[in-house]
RNA sequence: GGCCCUAUCAUCUAAUUGGUUAGGAUACAGCCCUCUCAAGGCUGGUGCACGGGUUCGAUCCCCGUUAGGGCUACCA
């Protein structure tokens, strides 16, 4: 029988990183065992579903990279796949356990009777583990108010969409036995389960966006990443990372890879550690590797969002100036701090390198002669700019430092940035005499 | 409180199914390279939570302790 597994969300207005985890790990058993990834969306909270809040999620899964064989906006055969379209499917169950003596009403709700002995979760990843269920309350299974709840309902979906394997979060390992007994109740083979280790902070709390530490708070939403300008495929690598490994020395592996490694057994039985360090090197990584199309593609958004570039801007020049800062650049976020004095005219120094600058021994004298040197330049390209540089220093019994340092501080107001020439060059003959000569009448 | 899961460098992890100089990566420090910053190269330090067993021998098996996490709702 062929895989069939899920992720169901709850449309709470965000993508919780731990949850986009559990889906990538669904979607690479499905995609390892050659079976189907299910996408169910749980809204039957009525008063925070919406559709804007469902958009979220899928967005994320697009953002990811992670699709879906059988969901929302594709359908598929055992849907629907909204929780809030499937009260009729849930209504006869319920009908069907209480005809059957495992369920029955008490002050307006209905509770499941809860077999009162030992019940062992056989997990793929933990191992079997046993729970002693001789003492627990029987389970509300249909609110008064009429609705049902989350065991129920999510048991039920997996039953009548033939989930074979659950991939869920450990925190719902205690649960399962009642999910174990509402399956035999049904009188339904239940799925396997494999409950994965949790996303933990970088000091060991959980993950939660309602942490009351902002900067603990936003690394629990997908939407950080994205904001923060990591690429989706990064984001992917590392997450992939976090409690499970190829079992080798390797850490950045391409997608394809990791299907075709990815297992249950293979992964760690202990919750991980958030660490925002190591994920920004896999992004930073990537950035490197990526295509210049790509890059640009990723990286204008973020020029746009920053004023620095409009539509008017040439296309031509923001693929100059992004392609030489790619290899420096760690977060897109990044972009606009790196690449502001390509875009704006008005240049804001840094003022420890401008007075260092300003101070330097015959630092005027030098951009002096460096200005001289480039107005009479023939051709304007990174070699005849270091060329011209270096010739300066040498007619001058200096090293080339000293003259790229003040130049550098003169034309883009910062200590720090590409390669000299290259960013000459890009910024063309006049706009950098123009900067020079004003940078001179500072001193 | 009760029940459950977990425990290798600061962090993510590998190996050892009892005998290893316990490996890699991130981070950190130093050096090299260098027009700055990165990248890259080299070097370095840091780890088997603790206590009992079992055994010729435990990081590895068992028990306990401790610590962290989860569940314990007419939340999901």
């Amino acid at each position: 029988m062929s895989t069939r597994v899920r992720f169901a969300p709850s449309p709470t207005g965000m993508l919780h990183i731990g949850g986009a985890r559990s889906a990538l790990f669904n979607w690479l058993y499905a995609k390892h065992t050659g079976g189907k990834f299910i996408l169910r969306i749980e809204d039957t909270d009525a008063a925070r579903n919406t559709q804007e809040a469902v958009d979220v999620i899928l967005r994320g899964f697009k953002w990811l990279g992670l699709d879906w064989d059988e969901g929302p906006e594709i359908g598929g055969p055992c849907g629907p796949y909204y929780q809030s379209q499937r009260t009729d499917i849930y209504k006869k169950a319920v009908q069907q356990l209480k005809d059957a003596g495992h369920a029955y009403d008490f002050e307006g709700a209905v509770k499941f009777k809860i077999p009162k002995r030992k019940i062992v979760v056989p997990d793929l990843v933990i191992g079997d583990v046993e729970f002693d269920y001789t003492v627990e309350n029987d389970l509300v299974i249909v609110r008064s108010d009429g609705s049902p709840v989350f065991h129920l309902v999510n048991v039920i979906d997996d039953m009548e969409m033939k989930i074979t394997h659950v991939i869920r979060g450990e925190e719902h390992l205690s649960n399962t036995p009642k999910h174990l007994a509402l399956f035999e109740a049904l009188g339904a083979e239940p799925p396997r389960y494999a409950h994965i280790p949790i996303i933990l902070n970088s000091d060991g709390s959980k993950m939660s966006k309602r942490d009351e530490r902002p900067e603990f708070a936003r690394w629990a939403s997908l939407q950080t990443y994205i904001d923060d300008g990591y690429a989706p495929e990064a984001l992917r690598n590392y997450l992939c990372l976090l409690g499970w490994s190829p079992k080798d020395d390797r850490e950045i592996l391409e997608m394809e890879e990791v299907c075709r490694l990815f297992d249950l057994p293979g992964i760690v039985r202990h919750n991980a550690r958030f660490s925002a360090e190591k994920l920004q090197w896999i992004n930073g990584r990537y950035l490197m590797a990526m295509s210049k199309e790509r890059f640009y593609e990723m990286g204008k958004p973020f020029l746009m969002k920053a004023d620095l570039v409009s539509d008017s801007t040439p296309e031509a020049y923001i693929h100059e100036v992004l392609a030489i800062v790619q290899e420096k650049v760690k977060l897109f976020s990044d972009l606009p701090a790196w690449t502001s004095y390509f875009f704006k005219d008005d240049l804001v120094f840094d003022p420890e390198a401008l007075n260092k600058t300003l101070t330097a021994p015959n630092a005027k004298s030098r951009l002096e002669e460096l200005t001289a040197k480039y107005e009479a330049l023939p051709v304007w390209t990174a070699e005849s700019l270091e060329a011209g540089l270096k010739e300066a220093a040498s007619e001058n019994g200096l090293k080339t430092k000293d003259y790229v340092h003040p130049c550098r501080v003169s034309v883009s107001g910062k200590s720090v940035g590409p390669s000299l020439y290259h960013m000459l060059q890009v910024l063309g003959k006049d706009r950098v005499l123009t900067r020079l000569k004003a940078f001179i009448s500072r001193f």
